[in-house]
DNA sequence: CATGAATGAGGTTTCATTCAT
DNA sequence: AATGAATGAAACCTCATTCAT
């Protein structure tokens, strides 16, 4: 039986959730693997037998949810582009929000991990743009579909979804801040539904 | 005569354009007073008789901006609530929108550094944050009083007030980034102000 | 059936081949138990099933052609103790130095890796200089005896067993390290011989 | 005055001193940089502040020698090159020789470093191959011009200076080592001369 | 005022060896 | 007999800060 796997297992998990812990408190630079190692329960060394580098687990933690979110997106890109109806495009548009705060709400941490550093100066900012780019890229190619498909009345696609993705980032980081003051999540994500929908002159109700 | 001063306010200067460019291009944590002092073209002692600690730099680059900001806010604030007319307090937006703008454009550089640095989990974060706190309680209460005097429909000002800073600071990081595929900054700021005005339901034309 | 012997002596012989190839390229001290387990395709830890210590694996490689060597050095020596004419003394030489000659081609590598390490600081450099110390002892005293017998002239043996140690170590060296610009090996090995043969007075032919 | 440039000096002195020390007595891949401050009585930063590296220590120990050596033979060849008489090449030979003798015996200890990792695996043993390509190139320049003048009857010149070099290597390192039964080193050295010189066929006295 | 030499804690990473499975 | 996970000492190097000159 995987004995010592699970063992390994484990101890991978241990060093993960020990790493996103860290790298949230004290941001990726300060984190040391010595911190990490120690708040995992093993020796310094046996990171190394985990992961190479301390970069490398960052962007372990970073990939559990980007690569879903990535793909998340394209699947939508792609259905929409043969959506047929108008109910149909917008079902395929609930259907993806809809993955994304699942995403989202099962990986909270290790998104505002991303979030955090992503301005950063050092590898980890450097790794989380790298993945910007390309989550720029994806939704943009969406908002581009969605204006064509006439769900979204926005003239310039481009600054329509930067506005969205940084309102929508910010949002979440308060929230995740615990700050006071907010109503709960799911009242705040109506609202701000609303709100974002009136600037994109969509239809009330649909979104 | 101030010759001695003179060279003193120059050197500090020096200090701070070269600590600027320096946590801009590195980060806060990985620029060392070595590059900051050679880049400044003192010796790393000198840097000591400047600043006590390379914290305060950084703070001291962050506050040029901050202080006069929150000055800003709060003046339009207490103006706003002895205003009498609804024409003086769409004046008093005007010209502290005027205000914000002027200043953020005057310190472009360091308004950036504290954004990237403001989810850092280091020092220099910790310090971002501190301000940030300051800054969102006066956008809140400025909000609050737009609601107030009927000048703004949103429904929940401080959610209001997240997606506006949060749209804005992403467009803004974005122009510094110089992204591709993005019109000139006057004619995206407006219109991103038209979708944001949209967002808030106001009367076109007022913004 | 010596079957389970037959497997241990495979696997030995991976362990020494891996171990000496990787020595040889990268210097004892650099080359890791990891690197030889892994190119002996064995684990780490079966290593130490078979050797207790990296030192003495490296012992091990050094003494398969050291200690026939001095094996040779002494009976050839006990043999012209005892002889009773010049051309049994001569003949006594030659089959000696046959059998070196034979030992040396024999063991290429191994004899290359004592010669690296003989002069490096660390424990493998010890190991090499204490049997070198045995080696220059039964040497010497082979001269001595020969100087006795009347077949060298040399009034040093000493210092002559020394240089011609040291010229032929370094041509040795040469020859394996691929210099360029130099002949075959048998002519080399004859021009050489020549010449020490002159060094030492020895009349051409007996050489 | 130059107090403070003075004491840097004598603490490069001490570490290149400690240095040389604990590469001779441990090897270069096992001296620390920690023993090697240590024993310089200076902080372990401080080594930093004077080499960058430990790789660059070492080879600023080697090249105090290694260059002069290079320079006198090149001098040599150049004016063997030129020399009209018999009498005057080997005249400059012979203080060629004096000079090789009295650079090996002021530095000793770095000639001495240098066989020692000649052989050696990292990056100390490179460093001194890369060297000794270079040294073995200006002998056999020298060896060859001595051949065109007669000065030698060698009919192999790469190879008689193979020779000469290693007897000589390994004669040095005898007496460095302090090695019992060996006379003193000048008799030794003109023993040495006698020999190598019937192996050259040069006329006695010449040497 | 200004310098830059000095410090030493702390960071990442490697590796010989042990030991539970 | 064989495995490979685990250990922790030790290596090299960086850097904010202090202080004698």
């Amino acid at each position: 039986m995987g004995r010592r796997e699970e063992k390994k297992r484990q101890k991978r998990e241990a060093i993960e959730s020990a790493g996103l812990e860290l790298f949230l408190s004290q941001g990726y630079e300060r984190a040391s693997i010595e911190q990490i190692a120690a708040s995992a329960s093993i020796a310094r060394g046996t990171f190394y037998l985990y992961y190479p580098t301390k970069l490398e687990l960052f962007e372990a933690l970073v990939d559990v949810w980007f690569e879903p979110l990535l793909k998340l997106l394209d699947e939508a890109e792609a259905r929409l582009a043969i959506s047929h109806t108008r109910e149909e495009s917008l079902a395929i548009y609930g259907e993806m929000t809809l993955g994304l705060a699942t995403l989202g709400l099962n990986h909270e941490s290790a998104v505002e991990l991303a979030f955090r550093e992503s301005r950063g100066g050092g590898e980890a900012g450097a790794a989380v743009r790298t993945r910007e780019l390309r989550l720029q890229a994806a939704s943009l190619r969406l908002t581009e579909v969605g204006a064509e498909r006439g769900l979204i009345t926005a003239p310039n696609p481009r600054l329509a979804s930067l506005l969205i993705l940084g309102a929508i980032e910010r949002l979440f980081f308060e929230v995740l801040s615990d700050a006071e003051g907010l109503d709960d999540p799911l009242t705040l994500a109506s609202g701000a539904l609303a709100m974002l929908g009136n600037m994109l002159d969509l239809p009330t109700g649909i979104v």
